[in-house]
DNA sequence: CTTCTTACA
DNA sequence: TGTAAGCA
């Protein structure tokens, strides 16, 4: 199918396919007039790649982790889940940052507020 | 008309 | 990511 289906199918911009390729991330057919060609697991390959993007991981790691999904019958390597980890771990970290800058401001504005009134 | 690439915002 | 230009 041409890329036009294969936005529709999927759901994904063609600008999005084209980016993926352009990254990396999934690999289309040529016909012979050079327009690409996606197949029934390149899109499914497409779906799984916009559920990692969404989860916040980045392009240069889904990219190594790709093709130890498909490729891997029992699983993924712990090789990669570490760095999945690490990375939620960071997001953990910054979470923890945040929730503590909302509860300063929280502080403030009830001292400044009682303060004023 | 559809796609392709490249480039700009 | 969207959009536009200039080709094929």
């Amino acid at each position: 199918m041409q890329i036009s289906e294969a936005s529709r199918v999927s759901g994904v911009s063609a600008r999005a396919l084209r980016y993926y390729e352009a990254e990396g991330l999934i690999v289309s057919g040529r016909c012979a007039n050079g327009f690409r060609d996606y197949c029934r697991p390149t899109i499914e390959r497409v779906l799984v790649i916009r559920e990692l993007l969404a989860s916040g991981l980045p392009v240069r790691l889904i990219r190594e982790l790709l093709p130890h999904l498909t490729d891997e019958p029992g699983g993924v390597c712990p090789e990669f889940l570490v760095e999945v980890q690490r990375h939620r771990d960071r997001l953990a970290a910054r979470i923890a940052v945040l929730s503590d800058q909302q509860a300063a401001l929280d502080a403030f504005l009830r001292k400044a507020r009682s303060a004023g009134s």
